[in-house]
DNA sequence: AGCATAAATAATAA
DNA sequence: TTATTATTTATGCT
């Protein structure tokens, strides 16, 4: 790990950790947003990695494609500025002049048409945005456009620094009260949601995510510290079950392979292993009973 | 979509699958690369994500420095640059101002010491690498750092393609004979594996990753072939659908989505999939639909 | 050398 | 919301 050789940071354990030149941006909703002046230089392999050494982005502008080493980027420098301006309503979509970036594994290139679907029930966000010829505000005079911006943006900086939804659902959960379960933030982020509970959640997402940016700046230790306390947390030893253990969860699973929370607890308590293990392995094995056998036992007929 | 419209391009589903200004770079190992222009051009809310639809990252391009917004950490500046050079033995660690973009969850900051585990064993390229004082070459003339700055940016490469260690190992043993176990991709990123058997491996990463790159380049409908279609491979069929179907399905849900038995089982015969799987589809998308409810939950005793 | 599967994370069902 | 599944990564083992 030569001096800051490309613009990758790893911990000790050879971990991506983070990047210099990137910045996360919260542009969308900057309201004046004036001259757009790109900070980007030319970078060879411009990376973005998170917390958990997850690649992120690259970004294509190589000169001089060296061979196989990482070659040093240019200059990362100038710092870019962001800001969040948590009411301005996004006035216009500047426009982009697009790439795919990265094909979707399974996604078709042209499928352009978004799903109009038109059901009963109230619609969601990406619903009423998808929508071509819908205004930027509904009903409700809430912008949804502003929303949806502003939940694209969010997952961006939540990745960027490293949190995972669920991290983010107990901090809220910790600091606001309990309404903002993993899959809340899972269902925001995908804009899964009615436009009225996303205009409840983006300020107060916002707020705290500004917060723990702020925290990250001051190093990842305030941040940790910020989200949930347990800076480091390693990656659980994965557990050997003794012969025995594996016979006797067998027998719970062939009795029944859903058990309560109650029941898991006792099991657990009875083998002597941790509680959480237990369920684990409850949810494996079922995992691993329907990959094997074609038929879908706990199919819902 | 070439209307460029947004800089994001979502699928049917409304996921997210790509974005303009980026483009994935295969540099390192792109061959003539003449002028170095970016092709990133002033977009507002400048995102990449991967084929997952997983967010990647932004580039800072306000040029308000807004107030309390991120502030660049004291200097990260200049020095930065640093070049990979293969075989230069690593002299002192020269102290990069890096910014810590994002903080491992979990990991430790100054955890700077790994593990020095010192068994009798053959060490493994990550133990190898980490000894401050070992010189780049190890006894066997294996360039240990250039192996990590491919392990880490063949992890970085492949997951801006979109692809998981299992889809390169299973091509990987379609393509090379079977020795590529996803573990052994994940061992090989991780660098916990013996440096001899990292730069075996080594160039085998590099040529293919480098094949599905230019695939990718020429559409990722040719990156998936390259990744899964190629030889013989009798893939069982997961519940997972392929974007092709996705995409009829969701043509089907919009002119119904109630359908009748008959018609499911039309459609999944069709699709070639289980009816029902198709069936179950339905149900999940209505459900997905309608956001109001407000069923109880269970409560685990 | 690599399988089997535990653990981690995101997404979906209930 | 919470519970569970789905998908992916990581690792104990012989």
């Amino acid at each position: 790990m030569p001096g800051i050789s490309s613009q990758i940071l790893t911990n000790a354990q050879g971990q991506v950790i983070g990047t210099l030149p990137w910045v996360v941006n919260s542009a969308s909703v900057a309201a004046p947003a004036p001259a757009q002046s790109l900070q980007v230089q030319a970078v060879t392999p411009q990376l973005l990695l998170n917390a958990q050494g997850q690649v992120i982005a690259t970004l294509a502008s190589s000169p001089l494609p060296p061979p196989v080493a990482v070659r040093k980027p240019s200059t990362p420098e100038s710092p870019a500025k962001s800001e969040v301006q948590p009411i301005q309503p996004t006035p216009a979509m500047p426009q982009p002049a697009v790439v795919i970036a990265s094909p979707a594994p399974a996604a078709k290139p042209a499928a352009s048409a978004p799903i109009p679907i038109t059901c009963s029930e109230t619609p969601t966000v990406s619903q009423l945005v998808s929508k071509p010829h819908t205004p930027s505000l509904d009903e409700d005079g809430i912008n949804l456009e502003e929303i949806r911006e502003f939940a694209k943006n969010f997952k961006i900086r939540r990745l960027s620094l490293g949190l995972t939804q669920t991290q983010v659902g107990q901090a809220l959960t910790a600091t606001e009260g309990p309404a903002y379960s993993q899959s809340a933030i899972c269902r925001f982020e995908k804009l899964d949601i009615t436009p009225k509970s996303a205009q409840k959640l983006k300020p107060v997402l916002e707020k705290w995510l500004h917060e723990a940016e702020l925290r990250n700046q001051e190093g990842q230790q305030n941040l940790m510290e910020f989200v949930g306390g347990e800076p480091s947390k390693k990656r659980k030893r994965r557990t050997s079950f003794t012969p025995q253990a594996i016979e006797a969860l067998n027998a719970y699973f062939e009795k029944n392979p859903l058990p309560t929370g109650q029941e898991i607890t006792e099991i657990a308590k009875e083998l002597n292993y941790d509680r959480e293990v237990v369920r684990v392995w409850f949810c494996n094995r079922r995992q691993t009973l329907k990959n094997t056998s074609k038929l879908n036992v706990f199919q819902i007929p």
